[in-house]
DNA sequence: TTGTAGGCGTTATCAC
DNA sequence: GTGATAACGCCTACAA
């Protein structure tokens, strides 16, 4: 009726519950006829270690935060699924799960974390959506709650992260667009102060500068808020500038498809990039640049756990002490014919 | 350093660890000003019941498990976003959390969430994306594991389901659509045999035929795989028809962003209405049927638990006997410009 | 090599 | 009204 527990597979192989333990979790120290009974009692038995049982001996429960949040309604589908599912995957292969909660913002964030963390429920926290001065960072780490950001904040940069190169994404398409022989190109993005959008307007910039091309198009940096109807208003901004631009690199897919509404709508000819490469993206054949989210995933899940170590005796050195295991993925530019037809 | 423990607060409040306990789950019983003693010192330690060791005491996790998908690539985004933190978030006024777990396919996801049964890590599973022949009702069911489905199949509904009333959502598009005076109506969706696409092909049918229109429209019924080029190609045929539509009714968001491609490519004059109000929609300016997915979530999670009572005891009935709380949610539609400029 | 004992934190049961 | 005892299932010493 109920779950064979170890008891039930060693009566069934006639042996004590420890030589049960021992076949799965030191088959070595058992005599190989002793193991293979025991290992066909449960098969037939179908018996799974509970991990409840495991969690309370072990004090770890093998189970990782993640916030979920509502999603953005001005913002176009995120690249959050997929975000979701590397990291579950991710988490799998290191015998993790994710276990999801909600918060209504970054400080209910923190307290539910802790929460959690006290009542033993998750072992450590992803953090998602990192902002320059983001709270959670030092909340956590003054909780002493192991977790691992996407993103980094302004200045502390001390604990686990991993992010994208942002300012190569945007790099990488003004290198395309000049390739394909742009002289103007334009950049629309966040407004200035936020970490991920003045690093893609970096890129952008630099890109520029590299050919030569960013006296000619350095009033063309146009700023406002990730939605599209703000992406519309800046794109005609910036078709009814003295000196248009050919070409426009956003910082998003939403503002992207904001510009591209108002090209359509009036035949201009701009080519466009986004970036995260949405769905959305697809679906108006827009070029963007494309993050390795699911590298991301992976990378995130090996920091975090290498940060809290499965048993961090006394003698261990202090986690929080060691050098974090961070990374910069570099972001790849998907074309499509939103920058590719003219 | 370590979370403290009843016995800390028993410590600290000068009682035992039962008169806290009984503090926390059966206050009637304690003397008052013993009591707030006993709250004062949880509040001063700032303990939370270990929910490992309560799970491991009840048998019970108070965990829901849930196969987070791959992202269909060619499909736009869809309203898992939304729907999971629905979950989550009813999952929360139940004390209950959401365990993301991956899989192959459906029959992996079946043997992989018995294992996380038998493991205790869940109490039961929510099931997204049901098809007219999934397996997995069935396989949960002959289990004995709880679940409650997002969908029905075709024949089997004898276990906790929670849909939206597919038919009145398309038909709703269709009332709209003759109220601004259109009488060919066509309609894009998926090959028939899916039920949700026949459902939503239903409603399109019956709302024609209320109004005297099915025999104008009865031909301009179009089937194809839900992507993006599918909906191209079909709004192509659409529009290249010797009698052709005013007016297009999409069995998906994504079907319906092929059609408006289309469409305005050629500067063509065509009514379109999408399904499920995805983001996408309202970067295209597209009018949707947006389905009551919060509300989805929270009935979900009420029939999935009150299926599963915490403790089924020996004499309690059957709950795979008991009449399951399912129900059937009605869409709204979202009216945007695609159908209401012309 | 295998078995015996104890405890992780909680709560239900039963005395006091 | 309060306190001792036992048990959920597992694993890690330690002993045989």
């Amino acid at each position: 009726m109920h779950p064979p527990t170890v008891e039930d597979v060693a009566r069934a192989a006639g042996v004590s519950r420890q030589t049960v333990s021992n076949v799965l979790n030191a088959p070595e120290r058992v005599r190989p006829e002793t193991r293979l009974r025991v290992e066909a009692a449960i098969d037939q038995l179908g018996y799974r270690p509970n991990r409840v049982a495991q969690s309370l001996r072990a004090s770890t429960s093998r189970m990782i935060g993640y916030r979920i949040e509502p999603m953005h309604p001005q913002s176009l589908a995120s690249i959050h699924d997929r975000f979701l599912h590397a990291l579950a995957e991710a988490g799998r292969a290191a015998d993790h799960h994710l276990l999801l909660f909600t918060a209504n913002d970054p400080e209910d964030e923190v307290a539910n974390v802790q929460a959690l963390h006290r009542a033993g429920a998750i072992d450590g926290v992803v953090l998602y959506g990192i902002s320059t001065d983001d709270p959670r960072p030092p909340g956590l780490r003054q909780l002493r709650i192991p977790f691992a950001a996407f993103g980094r904040t302004g200045a502390d940069s001390a604990h686990p992260w991993v992010d994208i190169d942002n300012a190569a994404g945007t790099a990488a398409a003004v290198e395309h667009l000049v390739t394909r022989g742009h002289q103007r190109i334009a950049f629309v993005g966040y407004p200035e102060g936020a970490a991920v959008g003045d690093r893609r307007a970096d890129g952008w910039r630099t890109a520029l500068d590299k050919h030569g091309l960013l006296d000619g198009s350095r009033h063309l940096d146009l700023r406002g808020e990730d939605s599209l109807a703000t992406g519309a208003r800046l794109g005609e901004a910036l078709l009814q500038h003295h000196t248009p631009p050919t070409a426009v690199v956003a910082a998003t897919d939403t503002l992207a498809a904001g510009v591209l509404r108002v090209v359509q709508r009036r035949g201009a000819r701009l080519a466009v990039v986004g970036f995260d490469d949405t769905p959305t993206a697809a679906a108006l054949d827009l070029s963007s640049v494309r993050q390795p989210i699911e590298a991301v995933g992976h990378a995130m899940i090996r920091a975090l756990l290498a940060y809290s170590p499965d048993r961090p005796g006394p003698s261990a050195p202090d986690p929080h002490g060691a050098e974090p295991t961070s990374q910069l993925l570099t972001p790849e530019l998907i074309v499509r014919a939103s920058s590719a037809l003219h």
